[in-house]
DNA sequence: CGTTGCGTTGAGAGGCTTCAACCTAGGTGG
DNA sequence: CCACCTAGGTTGAAGCCTCTCAACGCAACG
């Protein structure tokens, strides 16, 4: 009995923007997070140099990729909203080489790699859309690396902001200038390799120029345009929208 | 007519890492470096905005992603060594998210992407190793964001130079601890996020510790273990000698 | 009502940057 | 064959961005 939603679920609104999908790819996709889970804030829902257990998928709530140094720093290297998934050949590792934890709670389903297999089989179109995604993953990845290695303080966090307006969005989370953003200073500045302390002072410079404001768990961009120049921000690497031609 | 070499061709050695392969699928492999092309040094492979011409395969020389800001700075985010290929899907985006240069004059050859599908039909062992270094290039990137996110400049320095001995090793281009490094300092700068002159002083000061010697193009590592140490380098993310068990 | 996590603020220190000059080696042209 | 030229390496000095340490306030929670 295949599920089929009002509401495109976020897996599928992203996977709509990466190619025509008919309406048996589209329950194919909502399918795939059938069997849930619910996972707490602060925990964690992969270890480094466990065995990897199966693909993740994101159904709600914030999760991210980390990794620690041994003396205890931390740095978090993607993060994972809704409808974004884990790497699909993680099977083929030994061990995973990083950990996946939650910013807040959340509903995961973890895919069975058969599953994929069928769908590669089946639904060419439904497996495109995804590669597709997994080569966006790793631009976003090349995105994070520019931003913390060529930027300045307060134009890291700009970016950052800037494409989980953008990510957000294309999933149904973010209203045309807001979004929750259930993240600690402490996280946001192991998110952009710089000290919370410091990242307290960029967001109220953010603030102190009518930017943004964020209090509690609610970020709202005040001036989308200005924080999108500020950070220099080109969604490109995103590839939203695109559809091949050929 | 299937070209076999005495000496296996860096892609094949690489490849071998990931799993048993027979002698037809090494053959495979060599042939996918069958018309090459040479490109001098400091040239553009390909450009960001650009359509992607096909999949690049390094066979000789040093290449490295990377992505400029408009104010002329430049983020280096990988490297490209013999064996090392480019994104397998990359035909599916529209533009190029980044461009590809080359440190050194490169051998390369740009794969066809039936080149490629007829390996996923006909040799899956192949095609399984290809997927893994897929993980293991995107494992690599995550390491890089937190070398520049976590560590300060002489250690950035140190792991870079301690993941590259052991990347040549693997395709056979490094000896016990030395190998040809034909990068600049501001090159290196452009890659580990931070000035000129101040790779310049790091470097210094790894040779003062005794660590390093690099004149020329060629590096020499003094003591191994220590710049492992100090690096605080720990290769399980390059995957090498795993074969899953299932 | 104490505890705890998180945001805020101050002060001092240090790593890194920028600007600038100088040097060397390798390549080019006269 | 040598003068010139350019790219890259080296060095000094000044300053700023960011870090660390530390204290304090506040709200949520048991």
């Amino acid at each position: 009995m295949t599920q089929i939603s009002l509401s495109p679920s976020p897996l599928v609104r992203k996977m709509e923007g990466f190619g025509s999908l008919s309406e048996v790819d589209r329950s194919v996709l909502e399918n795939l997070g059938t069997s849930t889970e619910t996972v707490p804030a602060h925990s964690d829902l992969v270890r480094e140099d466990e065995r990897p257990r199966g693909i993740l998928l994101v159904l709600e709530g914030m999760a991210f990729r980390y990794k620690m140094r041994a003396n205890g720093s931390r740095q978090i290297m993607a993060y994972l909203v809704p409808g974004d998934m884990g790497d699909l050949d993680v099977g083929l590792l030994d061990r995973m080489d990083h950990g996946i934890g939650t910013f807040s709670a959340c509903k995961v389903a973890w895919i069975r790699s058969d599953a994929l297999a069928s769908i590669r089989e089946n639904h060419p179109e439904v497996a495109r859309a995804i590669r597709m995604s997994t080569l966006v993953d790793e631009a976003t990845l090349r995105e994070w690396l520019l931003n913390v290695g060529c930027r300045v303080a307060i134009e890291r966090l700009a970016h950052l902001f800037s494409e989980l307006l953008l990510r957000l969005q294309v999933v149904g989370l973010a209203s045309e200038n807001s979004y929750t953003l259930p993240i600690s200073q402490g996280e946001l500045a192991d998110t952009t390799g710089m000290s919370a302390v410091h990242v307290n002072r960029s967001l109220m410079e953010l603030r102190r120029r009518g930017l943004i404001q964020f209090s509690g768990k609610t970020l709202s961009i005040l001036d989308v345009p200005a924080l999108k120049a500020l950070a220099e921000f080109k969604p490109n690497y995103l590839h939203l929208g695109e559809r091949r031609a050929a």
